[in-house]
DNA sequence: ATAACATATGAATTCTATTTCATATGAAGT
DNA sequence: ACTTCATATGAAATAGAATTCATATGTTAT
């Protein structure tokens, strides 16, 4: 196991905008129009971390017209997201989501 | 699925010294002494990853005399290792760790 | 009680990633 | 060809995390 390129999967999915996009994601293919829309954030931000996502292989595009449509690599994201969704469930009363509490 | 929490899962695992401090403890309990000395690295910055990878219960210490013993929570790491090397086994090539390339 | 050793901690500094903003690209319609 | 719409990109500014360094804590031995 190389760390070189491990560091770089965890930290693209280290800020809380990228894990959103994950996750509205997860209810279907979507533009970056409609990403921006429900995340309420800056097409420019949405579409910095769209590219992170994508050179990680955890999103696909197509495009479609002068549009372009995301998807979820579910393959790998699926079961990552339920392996880490078992770990919280099981510690997540110390594992405290507060910038503040000790990191 | 609330990102809040979920990103410090994934930042705590998004540098080389805490990967490598994982990857260490896969061969077994280990102190901080001898961490130091494998990995060649400060003993502050050692200290400075574990209480962040204790903190997301990562990791387990046991006191013994005057050195800490730290072990690896084999039940969620080992598992999301595999996943994540079956993910870069797939699309390694283009997935560069080179800080330079695309981020 | 003191010394020696192992590890932890806090705060300042340094380094790196994210945000912002202005602009570029590219497709579709007129 | 020009305009509009959707998205991407680069670079400067900003925010945030890692490193460093000095010091604290806790254990064991004398």
């Amino acid at each position: 196991m190389k760390s070189g390129s491990l560091n770089l999967f965890f930290e693209t999915l280290s800020t809380r905008l990228r894990l959103d996009i994950i996750n509205y994601l997860r209810s279907g293919p979507k533009t970056v129009g409609e990403m921006c829309k429900e995340l309420k954030e800056d097409q420019s931000k949405v579409s910095h971390s769209l590219r992170r996502l994508r050179n990680c292989h955890f999103i696909t595009v197509e495009n479609k017209g002068k549009e372009r449509i995301y998807s979820l690599n579910k393959n790998t994201m699926i079961p990552l997201l339920k392996l880490v969704d078992n770990h919280m469930k099981k510690y997540c009363c110390t594992f405290c989501g507060d910038k503040k509490c000790l990191r």
